[in-house]
DNA sequence: TCATGATATAAGCATTTAATTATAAAATGA
DNA sequence: TCATTTTATAATTAAATGCTTATATCATGA
């Protein structure tokens, strides 16, 4: 028995947006805690724009929601999205990230 | 608390195979009953060379199994993968596919 | 064995994607 | 105001993707 019934469209680009391996990591981290643009750009190995666009497409996909406090900018799983329930039990099948967490972690520098 | 725990590439994988509307589409289909490339190929407006690309991408990764029947194909969900509680779930929050099902039936010429 | 029908594979091509580098914009604090 | 830090955007490029057409493979039945 279906759940919430999305329209296929919104599925797909859901589906598309996580056939990332970095989008689907920054959700899950997501998951534990809010995060700046540059805790993320320290636990993945690459650049800070390419962290920014990724973030991009999910915020345009409302998969995330935005906050800015001075000059950081955090990100969080936007809750009120038609499709969290979906992208809630998808993250679950996911181990946490903790090397990435780590990362994170003793990456305090900015 | 988590479920199955797949490894994370494992999770990408499906999701990229499930960003593509017909993949998506027929993995619905699939979920209903059997169904054979020239089915399928009735279904979408698409060529059976296109049908059978994306069901070769769906077979690499184990989640469909195939079954030959004298001249034809059957596929099937792949219950036995390890992503099966996964995409089982996900399959649940889109909605049944009548129309195609319905081309499929009416398109029975092969 | 040969023609037919179903499916798979190969090659080619246009589009999309995900990264990079360079630059712009916004906030902070001296 | 100006330098610094954080983030966003633009332009470019290489690789991946999804389709098409053409062709090969496989099973069937005359």
């Amino acid at each position: 028995m279906p759940k919430v019934d999305l329209d296929i469209e919104e599925v797909v680009l859901v589906f598309k947006l996580f056939g990332d391996r970095t989008r689907l990591a920054i959700m899950k981290l997501l998951e534990t805690k809010q995060c700046c643009v540059c805790e993320l750009t320290e636990a993945f190995d690459m650049s800070q724009p390419a962290i920014s666009q990724h973030l991009r497409k999910l915020r345009d996909a409302k998969l995330v929601a935005e906050e800015r406090r001075g000059q950081w900018v955090y990100y969080e799983i936007n809750k009120q999205s038609d499709c969290y329930p979906l992208v809630q039990e998808v993250l679950d099948y996911i181990p946490a990230q903790t090397l990435l967490l780590e990362k994170m972690e003793n990456a305090r520098g900015c």
